[in-house]
RNA sequence: UUUGUGUUUUUAUUGU
């Protein structure tokens, strides 16, 4: 049987299921009785390729063959089942575990820390968590990192660094990558100079070193903070040691520039990167074609685009949408109207925020009517007017007149429960 | 022979 699941195995992670199938079917016509750990292989294959009811298929034939799932199958398939965001099934499965007598892991619990927390249920997660100590269950760096992302992720920084703090106090050494996740998070909580603190304790901490992306992080924390000064410091610090700066290194500080109004600096950055052989990205040509719309050289935007285009890069929503920003507030309504129509032939699909700078640009001109259209439009497509739409439409109405209209679409959007911010 | 944590960092739209 071992080579029979190793070959499966192997054909599983392969994704071929079809040859996987026939080597399942030819060992059982050899007479090979599927054990455990076969049928284990088997689901974890089915798992891998995304196959869930699959998984959940042979799940059901090992019990049907009269066997007793072990704690490994049963953490299969509850992984499995998280990953595919069922819930129920999840707890379905770990409930017939615990009937079964089977005690679970510190396996079971990381994988269902993991997926409660990745679907915003970061109470059950941390309900899991505990129920893992109260069975003297010693949480390994997984289980803590799992926690710690969940709490992140639902933007409870403050619960993320205590678990974090709680996590070092009992010896378990976090992985750089949560060091960079905790940072991030505080600057994104805007809690910059506990970002920075940790930043500095972690070479003392921790035999880890800040890396390439907690300078990224912090420098892009203080540059969206206006800190630019101790930005480019930190620039320079990293430099000197040993770290190169990246595509993103560059990005980070160009759009902290930009955002500063300081246009100059943006294309010296730029010029500076191919002076040092970083080769531009996507994100690149979109901070640059931004910059470049925002200051109202629409014409040296569209051109970029172009170029851009021509080494290779696919203009992406973003492209698309700063240019068009770019049009419209250079008050180039037939360009901007253009581009769209350009964009669309190209196959780039418009989202939200595109159709919202449409709208903002036709709404501005008064064009209010047209506006309602692509509000429809959009609305056919499937997605959903935000807040951003929202206010933009009301404040049209207001200065063209329609007073009395914006406050009943206001009135309908607070009765449907959606706003106003 | 089979199981667990990894968007860790960057870009666009409204209100002046």
């Amino acid at each position: 049987w071992s080579s029979y699941n190793l070959m499966i195995k192997m054909l599983g992670q392969a994704q071929h299921l079809g040859e996987m199938e026939q080597v399942l079917h030819e060992a059982q016509r050899k007479g090979f009785n599927m054990d455990v750990v076969g049928f284990t292989v088997l689901i974890q294959s089915y798992g891998r390729a995304k196959k869930t009811e699959a998984a959940v298929g042979a799940f059901k034939r090992l019990k049907d063959s009269g066997f007793e799932p072990d704690l490994v199958a049963y953490n299969c398939v509850i992984s499995i089942l998280g990953r595919a965001g069922d819930h129920e099934g999840v707890r379905k499965i770990y409930n017939e575990m615990l009937r079964d007598g089977k005690e679970p892991d510190v396996y079971t619990y990381s994988s269902l820390i993991s997926n409660f927390g990745k679907s915003g249920k970061v109470d059950e997660a941390r309900n899991f968590f505990e129920e893992m100590i109260h069975r003297d269950i010693t949480p390994t760096v997984v289980a803590y990192s799992a926690l710690i992302h969940a709490f992140l992720y639902a933007s409870r920084v403050d619960d993320a660094f205590e678990i974090f703090q709680d996590m070092k106090g009992k010896g378990v050494e976090p992985e750089a990558w949560v060091y960079n996740s905790i940072v991030n998070g505080l600057c994104k909580a805007g809690q910059l100079d506990k970002a920075y603190e940790l930043f500095e304790k972690m070479k003392e901490e921790n035999r880890i070193p800040p890396d390439l992306v907690t300078f990224n992080t912090i420098i892009d924390g203080l540059g969206k903070a206006g800190q630019l000064n101790k930005a480019k410091q930190l620039f320079t610090r990293m430099k000197g040691q040993a770290l190169v700066p990246d595509s993103i290194t560059y990005n980070i500080l160009m759009d902290a520039y930009r955002r500063a109004g300081e246009e100059d600096e943006v294309h010296r950055l730029f010029q500076e990167m191919s002076s040092k052989a970083v080769t531009p990205d996507l994100v690149t040509c979109n901070i640059m074609i931004d910059t470049l719309g925002k200051a109202g050289r629409t014409q040296e935007a569209c051109s970029f685009l172009d170029k851009m285009t021509n080494q290779g890069f696919s203009p992406d929503v973003f492209s698309v949408t700063s240019l068009i920003d770019g049009f419209f507030k250079a008050g180039e309504v037939d360009e901007a109207c253009w581009l769209f129509e350009r964009m669309r032939r190209k196959g780039v699909e418009p989202n939200v925020t595109l159709y919202n700078a449409l709208i903002a640009g036709l709404a501005k001109r008064g064009q209010m009517q047209q506006c309602f259209m692509l509000v429809q439009e959009m609305e056919d497509k499937g997605w959903v007017a935000d807040m951003v739409t929202l206010n933009t439409i009301l404040d049209g109405l207001c200065k063209t007149g329609q007073v009395r209209e914006a406050v009943r679409l206001f009135n309908e959007m607070k009765r449907k429960g959606q706003g106003p911010d």
